[in-house]
RNA sequence: GCGGGCGUGGUGAAAUUGGUAGACACGCUAGACUUAGGAUCUAGUGCUGCGAGGCUUGGGGGUUCGAGUCCCUCCGCCCGCACCA
């Protein structure tokens, strides 16, 4: 990627060695910079560039490429912290300030790939949902980006602010600009007067995360500039404002602010008593903005009177040709931050010299291109290191180990890779894993091909999933595999959550010296109680005054609580039968409530529950290990896909699990029995026999196809119901029948299979043929139905015709009381499905 | 806030194309067998009502002969939101 540019000509990425060769010969006239769309040279001012300035510039427009990012910086712990590290504006761990930091980081240029991620979801078969999320997230619109110059008499600096905006229709609209507090222009532009006010407010923003900015949409922040915009057109000046809702990010960073026809514009005029310009005549009614697409617009000078379609057409066409704006593609998708400040992490194969980044592959040094890992030292691995404290200035872990660092080539990246780097491509290392020339062979690639089917959590949706796909897209196109997109068929699985368990302490301040604790121990309150205190303000004070009554020296309750309230702790699902707490085992486990006093209810203590992610440190695992062993691996597989639908969250409850237990018994009888041993015989079987079989046989190769486990479990549970009552032990039937069962108990089938004198495994036998002949029927029993209600059921042969079904059922003595003597207005029959007379 | 998903008995769920709501299990109740039962078998089990019946798929409304399924609206829950991986 580091060695790869994309031609937006040919809309493929190709080697970097390419471009140079391009540059030599004719500059970037015809390759704009993605990087930087201004930048523009000739051949001859390529030659000149020095080595830095031609590196500088094909930085530009690598494929991997570094730029600059805000990251969450935490002065006390000296580190970068993750955005789940931060709660509530401090760090996670110790409570301290964080604010955040622009660094250099290392990207992906994922935004050059955005249109062939849109298109080429048409042939994948993933979900909708899944499409659509991954359309959201790449978020493409098209609009305009118009140029706005600044009012040299009433700003600070000159020059211009360039805003992208969906609605260009709506230009005369423009009542206030608005740039992100972070956007390069503001230092420039802000008076002098309003320098203060302009810090102050960009330091609250330092503080808030992107989440918060996007969500509290009610709360209206921002603080003016002081400088002055130039509308394009009616050359009325409007002001600056700098604004948290506009994200640094997003488009270019700033917005043109239409208060009649956008919400948070209309809510930021409405707060900072901004005049409000109505262009849409009656539609906006002064109260909300006018958001809908069906108007015309007013009040527009020459888009007056145009409808919405057309204004916009109309508005791009003038700002071309005044040479103000042009016409643009936008996209929510932001290139991939590909930098992390940590020790875990493939490290870059990247080395510093005069601070210009190398490919360690790059001919550096001959103890570099000849070292341990191969001519072109790859893969880089990850030193060893004493400690895993971050590095100085913000910098990863490695900055600590100088050894490693310093090469005689240069210094190395400190920066390790996040972990979307190995997850977008491990499924094709995978399929060449010995390979030590290369990620994998082309003939390794060409014979796995594509998976064809991924099973993964909707959690991936928009990250995973989609660096994947481009980075297929990216190895495809120069050429190192042999199809661009990663995975053909998608599934989302549900996750087994764990439920976990808590108890609660009675959590209180002491007015001091006003009593004496009678208590050794902690006081732990059974969840009723909890409950019931935390709904009711009177049950909450009555449960204080009476434990404070019972357990204080003091019974003067007034005097004794400043306060109270009731803290869960969780504890280990192991020691909670059901709800119902071990309180010896709790003890145990935590000696610091020895000495603690149970409040039970009906003589229990009954523990809150919550439904969660499993893991250790939320005391809720359940190991499969001890299932296995307790009940068979067959039982467990068969359990997990009785539970229910595949893509289904939900928690693990080992109750029910008997049930799938007694049917592998219960089958297991079909075959032998606990006193009579092998049961199997060579008879002939019934009709009714092979009927059930071949409806087992139908239903589950149905189900499989769906992927519908649970209800092919359930079919085999009616099968082996059935044919129990028949007292079926017939091989006829009884063989067949352990080559379906296999995928789903493969143990148990294997073994039935070779008690039946079978050579060779199940899982080679082929799968029962479906015979249509053993389940047909000739007739059914129809529900009947008065006014859509069932009133009964009939018999008809599946040939008969709807008259004389209809004379049938309407001499039918039960319909006839329904129908009270009236006359039926109407007879629906469908054929196969039901009856229903209209009355 | 935006995007996606979900909501059916005491519990997990089924109903695949608009056609008998609750299949199959768990749990519970009663019984049989048994020295014993955490084995096995039988019957019952959505709610309500003595009964005929009535009610019932998160709430409300609509389309239809017929709605868990389609439409509108409201409520609730879960997941993702770019440095958890």
């Amino acid at each position: 990627m580091f060695h790869s540019w994309y031609s937006r000509k040919e809309n493929k990425a190709k080697p970097i060695s390419e471009l140079i060769s391009i540059f030599e010969t004719e500059g970037n006239v015809n390759h704009t910079c993605p990087g930087d769309e201004n930048l523009q040279f000739d051949a001859a001012a390529w030659k000149a560039y020095s080595e830095k300035e031609k590196r500088d510039c094909l930085m530009q427009y690598r494929i991997a490429y570094q730029g600059y990012a805000q990251v969450w910086w935490c002065e006390a712990l000296g580190t970068v912290l993750a955005n789940d590290e931060v709660v509530n504006g401090v760090s996670e761990r110790g409570g301290h300030p964080v604010e955040r930091k622009n660094m250099r980081q290392w990207f992906l240029r994922i935004t050059e790939f955005a249109e062939r991620l849109i298109d080429s979801l048409d042939k994948l078969e993933w979900s909708d949902a899944m499409k659509e999320m991954q359309k959201n997230w790449i978020g493409k619109s098209v609009g305009a980006e118009v140029r706005f110059s600044l009012s040299p008499s009433l700003s600070e600096g000159e020059g211009e602010v360039t805003v992208f905006t969906t609605r260009p229709d709506t230009i005369f609209g423009v009542d206030f600009m608005v740039l992100a507090p972070e956007h390069e222009l503001v230092d420039g532009i802000t008076t002098a007067e309003q320098q203060n006010a302009v810090e102050e407010y960009r330091t609250y923003v330092k503080t808030r995360s992107e989440r918060e900015r996007m969500s509290e949409v009610k709360q209206v922040t921002g603080c003016f500039t002081g400088a002055y915009a130039i509308h394009p057109f009616t050359e009325k000046q409007v002001p600056v404002w700098i604004s948290e809702y506009v994200l640094a990010g997003y488009g270019t960073g700033a917005i043109m602010g239409v208060p009649s026809g956008d919400e948070r514009d209309h809510a930021f005029a409405k707060h900072f008593n901004i005049p409000i310009t109505n262009i849409f005549g009656e539609k906006y009614n002064g109260e909300e903005a006018y958001s809908a697409k069906t108007s015309t617009i007013e009040n527009s000078g020459f888009l007056s009177g145009m409808n919405i379609p057309d204004a916009t057409e109309a508005a791009i066409n003038a700002l071309v040709k005044a040479g103000l704006g042009k016409r643009k593609v936008n996209y929510k998708l932001r290139d991939a931050g590909f930098s992390r400040q940590r020790y875990w992490g493939e490290p870059f194969p990247i080395i510093y010299i005069d601070g210009v980044p190398y490919g360690t592959d790059e001919g550096l040094s001959p103890s570099l291109s000849k070292g341990e890992g191969g001519i072109s030292q790859l893969p880089v691995e990850l030193p060893y290191v004493e400690s895993y404290k971050p590095g100085p200035e913000g910098q990863g872990p490695l900055a600590n180990i100088t050894d490693w660092v310093n090469t005689d080539a240069g210094q190395r990246e400190t920066n390790t890779m996040p972990g979307y780097a190995g997850s977008s491509w491990y499924f094709l290392r995978y399929m060449d894993p010995g390979n030590n020339t290369e990620f994998a062979s082309r003939k390794a690639t060409d014979y796995w091909n594509q998976v064809d089917l991924y099973i993964g959590g909707t959690e991936h949706a928009v990250g995973h999933l989609l660096y994947s796909r481009m980075w297929t897209k990216a190895l495809y196109d120069l050429g190192h595999i042999g199809f661009d997109e990663p995975f053909k068929k998608l599934l989302n699985q549900g996750m087994i959550q764990g439920s976990s368990r808590f108890v609660y302490i009675f959590d209180y301040q002491l007015k001091e010296e006003k009593a004496e604790l009678k208590l050794k121990g902690p006081l732990l309150l059974s969840l009723g109680l909890v409950k019931e205190a935390l709904n009711n303000v009177e049950a909450n004070m009555k449960l204080a005054r009476k434990l404070a009554d019972d357990y204080f020296s003091n019974s003067l309750f007034d005097e004794l609580f400043s306060g109270w309230n009731f803290r869960p702790l969780r504890v280990d699902v192991s020691f909670v039968d059901g709800l119902e707490l071990d309180i010896e085992a709790f003890k145990k486990w935590r000696p610091e409530y020895a000495d603690a006093e149970f409040i039970l209810e009906d003589g229990k203590y009954i523990c809150g529950a919550e439904v969660e992610k499993m893991s250790k440190s939320k005391y809720n695992v359940v190991n499969p290990d001890d299932i296995v062993a307790q009940y068979g691996a067959d039982t467990f597989r068969m359990y997990e896909m009785f539970l229910g639908p595949i893509d289904v969250s939900k928690p693990w409850d080992t109750k029910g699990i008997e049930g799938v237990h007694r049917f592998l018994k219960k089958f297991w009888r079909l075959y032998a029995d606990e006193t009579k041993g092998w049961v199997v015989t060579d008879e002939k079987a019934t009709d009714a026999e092979l009927r059930i079989l071949h409806k087992t046989i139908k239903k589950i190769s149905e189900d499989i196809e769906r992927f519908s486990f649970n209800t092919s479990v359930s079919q085999f549970m009616i099968c082996v119901n059935e044919l129990s009552t028949l007292g079926c032990h017939k091989r006829e039937i009884l063989e067949p029948l352990a080559v379906v069962i296999c995928p789903f108990a493969p143990h148990i089938a294997e073994e039935l299979w070779q008690k039946l004198g079978n050579s060779g495994s199940v899982v080679a036998a082929s799968f029962p043929a479906f015979e249509d002949r053993f389940v047909t029927e000739n007739s059914k029993m129809y529900p009947v139905a008065i006014n859509g209600k069932t009133r009964t059921e009939m018999e008809f042969a599946l040939d008969a015709d709807q008259a004389s079904i209809e004379a049938a059922v309407l001499a039918d003595e039960n319909i006839i009381k329904w129908l009270e003597g009236k006359a039926p207005k109407k007879f629906i029959f469908v054929k196969g499905k039901m009856i229903n007379v209209v009355v």
